[in-house]
DNA sequence: AAACGAAAGTTACCAGTAGTAAGTTAGGTG
DNA sequence: CACCTAACTTACTACTGGTAACTTTCGTTT
């Protein structure tokens, strides 16, 4: 984690002289900091500064702070980016729009935990919150994946005319459940995807009382 | 957050003098420390530093990292305290050991909440990890709950020839559940803890399908 | 065309924080 | 009495998030 220098000057100092470019446009947007910051992540772990990101982005530690923001805003567009990606693989895999049935939950599970296995240190970054405003701010960034969620409860039940007052606390439920469930994978070498999705599944579908019992 | 000073000197000076104690006892112990980082933690908010728990105890920091470790080590100390109150609150609340019902659950889950919501901010510091390391550390302080929780599914679903394979990664994710729904609670000032719990109960008991419709 | 302000960068710095090495005093032991 | 060890404090290093100040270029106005 000491990164320091690369070549021979102190990472500090930019490659480029100061002042406007050239050329007279952005050196780099926004989204070219945000690729460069899941560079560094993917690469150095989820300990990565915002000097690394920006020196791999071949700009400047300001330049990251007028893009994108400070640290927490970096993992909030970071997080934006990995829930998307995860809805993506979870829509490419199943529909749970209208109907949700247990295989399409299944699918849904297994699709994010893959996700969650490619982005590894990406996952770790966004999870891991540093001071009081992000730890509430994680909330804020976990909304990007309980609010579709929200949306699909609450249709689903009205569907059926049972009441969706629930819907609010079991998606952030079922979305803690699963990212909780996502770190502990990352740890265990033996299980498959599909393994733990299925018990996942099974939870969230039947109870806990599951597949025996009275309920 | 700025710490400081609290009287005089820069609060990196102590008060007492440099040396071994006349006593030739220790000063503060382990326990004292870690009360001192709750209390510290409660009143400051959860971005409190090392030097702030040490002044609070009446010591300097190579104190602290003699008695209790690194910020991780704390971290995972105050975690093993929090989750052995809300153990303590959920046994007094009801008894999980060998049945488990559905009101027992809504107790556990009750219990647990209203105890995060009197530690807030010690919740907060305990389930905001830094770097990669606390990351995955938060995962090994999780197991502190879902240790007994592992242990209370098997035994129940033993109980019922119900195969236990599942039980790991169910307590991974009910633990994760319930952080995320506190998390989410602590936000919230209209919703009551035992609202909440009676939601989340319904969830994890009934399954998806809820009340309503075919399994 | 010269002057001037705005835009886009870099440099250099500040404040705070985790962690540690070195110095200091008191108690015990041959 | 000398010496070692235990229990501290002081003072420091290394690093990081964040920002103010300075530098260069572009476009525009007189």
């Amino acid at each position: 984690m000491k990164q320091t220098d690369v070549m021979g000057k102190t990472s500090t100092t930019a490659s480029r002289r100061p002042g406007r470019p050239v050329g007279g446009q952005l050196e780099v947007d926004r989204e070219q900091v945000l690729d460069a910051a899941e560079r560094v992540i993917a690469r150095d772990g989820a300990g990565a500064s915002i000097e690394a990101v920006a020196f791999e982005a071949g700009v400047t530690k300001p330049i990251v702070y007028d893009r994108v923001g400070g640290r927490a805003d970096l993992a909030d567009a970071l997080a934006e980016r990995l829930a998307d990606r995860m809805a993506a693989a979870a829509a490419a895999a199943v529909r749970v729009d209208t109907t949700l049935t247990k295989e399409s939950l299944r699918g849904f599970i297994e699709a994010s935990l893959l996700v969650v296995g490619r982005h590894r240190n990406l996952f770790l970054y966004v999870t891991g919150g540093t001071t009081e405003q992000t730890a509430l701010g994680r909330l804020k960034l976990t909304e990007r994946s309980t609010t579709p969620m929200s949306s699909a409860l609450i249709a689903w039940r009205t569907g059926f005319g049972q009441p969706t007052d629930v819907a609010e606390a079991w998606a952030f439920g079922i979305v803690g459940m699963l990212q909780m469930v996502s770190m502990w994978w990352l740890t265990q070498d033996q299980r498959s995807a599909s393994e733990v999705a299925e018990q996942i599944t099974d939870l969230l579908w039947h109870g806990l009382p599951g597949s025996g019992r009275e309920s």
